[in-house]
RNA sequence: GGAGGGAUGGCCGAGUGGCUUAAGGCGCAGGUUUGCUAAACCUGUUAACCAGAAAUGGUUACGGGGGUUCGAAUCCCCCUCCCUCCGCCA
């Protein structure tokens, strides 16, 4: 969320953000349901004051003089006040507090106007996306797929979306991972395996809740969320705590499988490997001293390039325009890999910089050294990277004449061959 | 899953209805003393929110939520987490 103050005294810069991001929020809305609020905690903050003063002078009067029942009575009276308005009060909090967490997170002066995905900026391109050559083939076009790749008895055993992979498929997926978390590593960033479940308070502090439900998958009986991304437990590792200002940078990536409902989906986005209902990925996760979070945004970015980058895939770098930023973010980019069978771009990472917004809401500060108070810090986060479209991309542009993928060299390492076959 | 014990400020730890933001200690900051260091002594040392140009004033907070009461760290109810023992288990 927002900085409540901000609302408050600069409501035309929160316009600027809603109209950039082109959305449709109510901002009078919230700034009464704030003045409303306001009004009502001064009167009782009064009637507060009143007891308190009373209850300073009834601790020395004598219990049954006629000062004591004289005061007594004139605060029973208050109590009943106190009571009743409190009430108000409380339902007054909640909805300021609601009302402002439908406000967007302000988008950077860097961040271009637009409002469809067509209008992102293509910020740079790497590699050449014809050198799969015109017959490149979509990965599940590629004979002996589904042996390595099997959908129909996932949509069996679970349903769709749920792939198995066998072989040497499961062999180039642990390879993936493998390769992510040590390219990671070595970029500075700590591994953590993490829980993939997580309770409804961290879904909340993340933005999940309560607004996309629905996205997750809910176990009963007891109400917990099969991660989304590792975003959720990762960023809620902190969540209500104070980090000394000499921890930061905190650096840290995890590999989880990431589970999605992907409500609403259809067509050619979730064919094959496109789009699935449970995916690997290594996410990598930031928290910074707000002077430094641009600085960090772009070393990210770069980190995430040099993985594509070694991988030889053609890829190129999007950001995003206000349309297209998403409701947390403050600016971000996207990484796309070129899938030659297809000849469309897949989104592998989302790179993006949420500067307090996201500490705001789980309550993640630091010590400054100058001022010794608790501030709120700066979280980064950005796929590094998604397993299931990078394969894919492996597969549609390493594919040779004899039906075998050539396994990128950096790869070749963790996955032990050079070449993947379907026979 | 069963039985019991616990949760107080940066930390340890008192406090069982009123003048308690909370004794005492540790730690930390400033000062005095002092060849230097140390020690000793003195003073200070929570956060959030609201009002205000500011100085400052006000309210709230003793794991979380609800209740009793004129008044709750203290009494009652519910929940969460931690610890010990038992059971089960990769």
């Amino acid at each position: 969320m927002l900085d409540p103050k901000l609302i408050r005294e600069s409501p035309d810069l929160v316009r600027a953000a809603i109209a950039k991001k082109h959305l449709s929020v109510d901002l009078e809305a919230v700034l009464s349901a704030d003045a409303a609020w306001r009004a009502l905690l001064q009167d009782v903050e009064r009637l507060r004051g009143l007891q308190k003063a009373a209850n300073t002078a009834m601790a020395t009067l004598p219990k049954g003089s006629p000062e004591f029942l004289a005061k007594l009575a004139e605060m029973k009276a208050v109590a009943a006040q106190v009571k009743e308005r409190d009430a108000g009060l409380k339902a007054a909090e909640e909805a300021c507090r609601e009302a402002m967490l439908t406000l967007p997170n302000l988008p950077h002066a860097s961040v271009p106007e637009g409002r469809t995905p067509e209008e992102n900026v293509v910020f740079s391109s790497h590699g050449d996306p014809a050198s799969a050559g015109p017959s490149a083939v979509a990965h599940w076009d590629i004979p002996g797929f589904s042996r390595l790749f099997d959908f129909e008895r996932g949509s069996k055993v679970t349903g769709a979306g749920f792939p198995f992979f066998i072989g040497e498929g499961a062999r180039l997926v642990r390879a993936l991972i493998n390769f992510f978390l040590e390219e990671d590593a070595r970029a500075g960033y700590v591994e953590v395996s993490p829980p993939i479940f997580v309770n409804a308070a961290s879904a909340t502090a993340t933005g999940q809740l309560p607004d996309k439900e629905g996205q997750m998958y809910e176990t009963t009986p007891d109400r917990l969320f099969a991660v989304p991304t590792a975003e959720v437990p990762l960023t809620n590792f902190f969540r209500e705590e104070i980090l000394e200002e000499s921890a930061l940078p905190v650096r840290r990536c995890a590999y989880t499988p990431c589970f999605r409902r992907e409500a609403g989906s259809y067509g050619k986005d979730v064919r094959g490997l496109n789009r699935l209902h449970q995916f690997d990925k290594v996410e990598l996760l930031k928290w910074v001293h707000p002077s430094s979070s641009y600085d960090e945004l772009d070393r990210l970015r770069d980190d995430v390039e040099g993985l594509l980058r070694k991988l030889g895939l053609p890829y190129r770098v999007l950001l995003m325009c206000g349309g297209d930023l998403g409701f947390a973010q403050s600016k971000k980019y996207d990484l796309e890999v070129w899938a030659a069978g297809q000849k469309r771009w897949l989104e592998v990472s989302s790179c993006s910089n949420f500067e307090a917004f996201q500490a705001r809401r789980a309550q993640i500060r630091y010590r400054s050294k100058e001022t010794g108070r608790a501030e709120l810090l700066h979280t980064l986060n950005g796929s590094g990277l998604a397993v299931p479209r990078v394969l894919a991309a492996i597969l549609e542009n390493n594919l040779e004449p004899d039906g075998r993928v050539r396994i990128p060299e950096a790869l070749v390492p963790h996955f032990g061959k050079s070449h993947l076959s379907f026979g």
